[in-house]
DNA sequence: CGCGCTCCTGACCAAAGAGGTCGAGAAAGT
DNA sequence: ACTTTCTCGACCTCTTTGGTCAGGAGCGCG
């Protein structure tokens, strides 16, 4: 029930990246921007690269960019990237589990969260972010009372 | 994002109890309903009970039982007992973190994320496991496609 | 070609958390 | 008294987290 530091490391590189736009960016260039140690940030950029969302050259002019359109791409696309799945409960998928007795009908919450969490993660792109114009299921949610 | 064993082990534990009403509970039998190992459940508990959750006696007719009424016990108070706050990002509540450039609208993202997550978790009561009739808002998004 | 630039990769590390076990003590009942 | 059951801290192993270091490997340019 965390977001890791990885996880958000990853997404503030992403928007970075979409906010570049075309050319390559170099990892030193994001590292600053976002205030990430570079190292950390390069290992997380290749994680990217092999899951598909980033692509990169090396050498003068080398340096990162998106694979794909940046509003394609969403946070859960991210974070999945870096850190698998979404929502697991003891490092299994919810409807995996048994349960006994009295406690059945938590599998079912268990995939009530994932599918809650899903709504907003799966809904928010890259472009979104950069834009700084968010999905109305995410201003709504941010707008209920307490929510601050 | 994930469910640790011992969150979903403290909300079985507290099933079991508000299934049993009354009566204490002895901790082996919480335990073997549940098939969780004796000495960690204790330690559970114990939490639990430190957190005005649960109240024990020790001694020959001794066990566990509810502190309130289990239609008064949500799912997020029992992990928020054992687990502390039910979604931080980098070990901070979301709305403290300070994001550069093009990444502030990431804050409101994390902030709905947890909004969901308790639109999930504080609706859903120890009674509502119990009888295993879940509020609509669980039953919706469990029912949504590909929540399975 | 050669050389510098930048990504790529694995090894390593300290600290914390997860998950679990042991063993001794303190209260409650009979 | 004596047994039962909770109470609680110490300890243990393994993995994860967040981070650092050092060396390669590919790319572009003069």
């Amino acid at each position: 029930m965390r977001v890791s530091a990885k996880a958000d490391y990853a997404v503030r590189a992403a928007v970075e990246l979409a906010a570049a736009g075309e050319g390559p960016v170099k990892g030193e260039k994001l590292a600053e921007a976002q205030d990430i140690p570079l190292q950390v940030l390069e290992h997380i950029l290749l994680e990217l690269k092999h899951n598909g969302l980033v692509r990169a050259r090396r050498g003068a002019k080398g340096g990162y960019w998106l694979a794909r359109p940046a509003d394609e791409v969403t946070i859960a696309d991210v974070v999945r990237a870096v850190e698998g799945p979404i929502a697991d409960v003891q490092s299994t998928p919810p409807e995996a589990i048994s349960y006994r007795g009295h406690s059945e009908p938590l599998r079912e919450v268990w995939v009530a969260v994932r599918a809650s969490l899903r709504t907003v993660l799966e809904e928010v792109t890259l472009a979104d972010l950069v834009s700084g114009e968010l999905p109305s299921v995410v201003t709504d949610l941010a707008a209920t009372p307490d929510a601050w």
